[in-house]
DNA sequence: AAATAATTGTTTCCTAGTTGACAATTTCTT
DNA sequence: AAGAAATTGTCAACTAGGAAACAATTATTT
């Protein structure tokens, strides 16, 4: 009989966290699929929203932590929904992204939505429990 | 000038936690390219070591949540390399899968860095972080 | 001012993963 | 025992995302 010698406690931390991210953002692909947009989609609708005023594609880029070829193609369908728009700048090799009426109607009414589904998966969770959680998760090594 | 309501708690801990989840599948990922396969190969390879016996397509599918088209190229890949069988089985719609000698070397030479790679990751954690971080993604709601 | 660098978004090609149909087999029904 | 249903792995077609080359533009150097 072999035996093995276990991974450390961070490794089997890191592993945890990995899977349960991972699980996470195949409940909330599948969830946000009711609107026929990713997760990532709602994100820079979020992202916008939450600027107030358009936003280039690099700066979307940089909140949301994806290549600038995968913006492109994000906004290409959010643009066919007719949630954002894109604007012409003065700096001319810049796009700059804006909600529309209809976007912004988007983000009002689900919101809460939104909301309800996080707190349905967090729902064992005090407010402290949270507070703690990202307390943990910001020390994690960038 | 428009105010925007904030999202609740748990819905920016959910995000953060996914943000998190996904900065260290890519960090991952690029670190075992040094052996070109992903953080998914070195799981299976990790899993068979773990159970000490080979195991079906089907029983790894499950420790890894993963879908079973995906086991079969992921397992391609791994024999390719030779660092596991494909076994026959009495139940023949059954291929148990095994580590070879090489596969077990190969974990035991790199399992050490791979705990590295994960203290490096998780080094502003105390031991006691590392056991509530665990305690606290246990809680989140499957 | 002209030449060179850097920046921004797009396009093309590639990879890892999913879903759904399929073949082979085994199990369940009757 | 025969037929229907379920299981296991594979294949084909598709999707989301990344990397690198590219075009257009702007900034920097000389």
């Amino acid at each position: 009989m072999k035996i093995n010698i276990p991974y450390n406690l961070a490794e089997q931390t890191l592993v945890k966290l990995m899977r349960t991210g991972d699980r996470l953002w195949r409940k909330s692909d599948e969830w946000f699929a009711q609107w026929e947009i990713t997760d990532n989609h709602y994100n820079i609708l979020r992202i916008l929203n939450g600027a107030n005023v358009p936003l280039s594609q690099k700066e979307i880029g940089e909140r949301l932590v994806s290549s600038r070829a995968n913006i492109t193609k994000l906004i290409d369908l959010l643009e066919k929904k007719h949630f954002v728009e894109r604007l012409a700048c003065e700096d001319r090799r810049v796009k700059k992204v804006a909600l529309t009426k209809l976007g912004t109607k988007f983000i009002a009414e689900t919101k809460k939505q939104v909301m309800d589904f996080a707190e349905t998966n967090m729902k064992n969770f005090s407010e402290q429990d949270l507070k703690t959680l990202i307390t943990l998760l910001d020390k994690i090594e960038k």
